[in-house]
DNA sequence: GCCAACGTTGGC
DNA sequence: GCCAACGTTGGC
């Protein structure tokens, strides 16, 4: 089993969209990393960190998970979406702030300066450090 | 809203 | 194939 982690602004579809639709088309992704990530590498039960980007904080607001692989998308196929649904929506949401500082994440893309990848990969490691800490009621 | 850090496009 | 211009992302 693989782990992700997938960025959504708020104001376009939060967790809370999530936890209320229940599943969704993760669709609209235009970059070929992002891309190639969900067309070749994602697999139904992967389990995904939801990322509330352009968010005050911005940080990990909860988990999903992929219950349909890679796709075209119908009008353009160059394109790829895959399918997730709500898992999860954390106590609390975890701030980059804090993941930047947490021992055992130095290596998440997401804390990288400058990483704009909408859909990143993440260790198993990173992922159960980061479930734990929104678990936990801050 | 600003702007740095990217990714993409297109002229040459 | 280079690279300047342009568009977008996303932290702040």
């Amino acid at each position: 089993m693989k782990y992700w982690l997938m960025k959504s602004e708020p104001s376009a579809y939060s967790i809370d969209d999530l936890e209320r639709d229940g599943s969704t088309h993760w669709n609209g992704v235009r970059n070929y990393q992002a891309r190639n990530f969900m067309r070749d590498e994602m697999r139904v039960g992967d389990q995904v960190l939801f990322y509330a980007s352009n968010a005050d904080p911005s940080g990990v607001t909860g988990i999903a998970e992929i219950v349909r692989e890679g796709y075209p998308e119908e009008k353009e196929p160059t394109w790829s979406m895959v399918d997730i649904r709500f898992v999860e929506k954390f106590a609390r949401l975890v701030p980059l702030d804090e993941l930047k500082t947490t021992k055992g994440l130095e290596d998440m893309v997401v804390t990288r300066k400058g990483s704009r990848l909408s859909v990143q990969p993440v260790t198993k490691k990173e992922f159960d450090v980061v479930a734990k800490l929104g678990r936990k009621r801050g």
